[in-house]
DNA sequence: CGCTTTCTAAACCGACCGGTCAAATCATTT
DNA sequence: AAATGATTTGACCGGTCGGTTTAGAAAGCG
């Protein structure tokens, strides 16, 4: 025991930032309003992280990769493709609805709108959000792939399938966020299996 | 010669709004930089509004009301269904493109950027905009059910029909923006016939 | 003309923004 | 114990934010 200090200055900042952003948005979470949410100084803020801008993105990629095993395994190869999309989906509305529930509203896809509010003008947070969209849309065609494959559904090109489920599902989680409902985020499932063909008692 | 002053500033000041807006976001867009745009004082500004979210507010009915004519052109009933959708489609291809001309960059639709950015936080702009999607729902809705009526396509829930086709079209312009890519702008066409099971050689 | 109303100009406000800094403190090594 | 580098502190910076104020120019009207 003894030293599990170094990152948690560091680590307290990222969350924080993740959760003010995902709350609010980009311009409306300050610098002071992170680090009183993290509990440090803006002297630590700025040992740490020589920007805002930078914190955003580190901030981004430390979540994905708190979250890519859960990815990992929901689109394991162990689960039938199409259940890998209803477990994911699942997992989404748990999520959204615990987050209403903290927060008081519906906050939808944080990639979404930090990605829209800050794309025309912050290239290097633009760009992360724009890889972590291809990562979703890599496991997404990799089910749908799967899926077609074993002739579940008809996908010739689940490239462009993958395209049109995640927009459709960014959309709808966005929507949610705008109507301040979680309506939009729980028909997500039925959509997407109308998106892929499937009627929905062929799911479960 | 003399009078067409009046309305004259607060117009300028909505378009001012407008295009600073839909060009960076609403937290980017100051009062200054708004009023620079549009050539007027700041003390004009708060002449006419009382506050720069009800700017953003006004901003977007205007909008809305000189849209509205050309909405009701593209839709109305003298034109084939899914003609509607695939008029209405290229002209958001064409502005989208114009505008990605003018700005550098590609800037999708303000609804969904403004909307997702200031959703939780003022509950002003957050309803019109849940305002005008309601009504671009409504569009779609109209043709997609006529479009089922006239057995063009199989879709016998029009209106859930119709939030899966909004929710993708919108998810693909905020992702064109988050890339910086047209593609997906162009490509939205294909995918509201795929997700109408409409084979694109139909429609041509 | 004078009088009122509508509008514009420009200086101004306190608050807060993102970011800096020198000094203090802590943990570790020697 | 001394030395050292990583971490933390809180005061501080110039600039910009949304919004106010006040004085007066223009326009409508008798």
């Amino acid at each position: 025991m003894s030293t599990p200090r170094p990152n948690d200055t560091r680590h307290r900042l990222l969350e924080a930032a993740t959760s003010l952003i995902w709350e609010s948005s980009y311009g409306a979470a300050s610098v002071e309003g992170i680090c009183q949410r993290a509990g440090v100084n803006k002297g630590s803020f700025y040992h740490f992280f020589p920007s805002k801008s930078e914190l955003a993105v580190a901030a981004l990629a430390s979540e994905w990769e708190a979250r890519k095993p859960q990815w990992d395994e929901f689109f394991s190869p162990l689960v039938a493709p199409l259940d890998r999309l209803r477990r994911w989906h699942e997992r989404c509305v748990e999520e959204q609805v615990r987050l209403a529930a903290e927060n008081g509203f519906v906050v939808g896809c944080p990639l979404f709108s930090l990605g829209s509010e800050v794309g025309t003008q912050n290239e290097p947070i633009r760009q992360k959000i724009d890889e972590l969209l291809g990562f979703h849309l890599c496991y997404l065609e990799s089910a749908i792939a799967e899926a077609h494959a074993r002739q579940h559904i008809h996908a010739p090109n689940p490239a462009a399938k993958a395209r049109i489920v995640l927009s459709y599902v960014e959309g709808q989680m966005t929507r949610a966020r705008i109507q301040n409902d979680l309506a939009p985020v729980r028909e997500i499932e039925d959509g997407v299996f109308d998106i892929l063909g499937v009627s929905a008692s062929c799911v479960h």
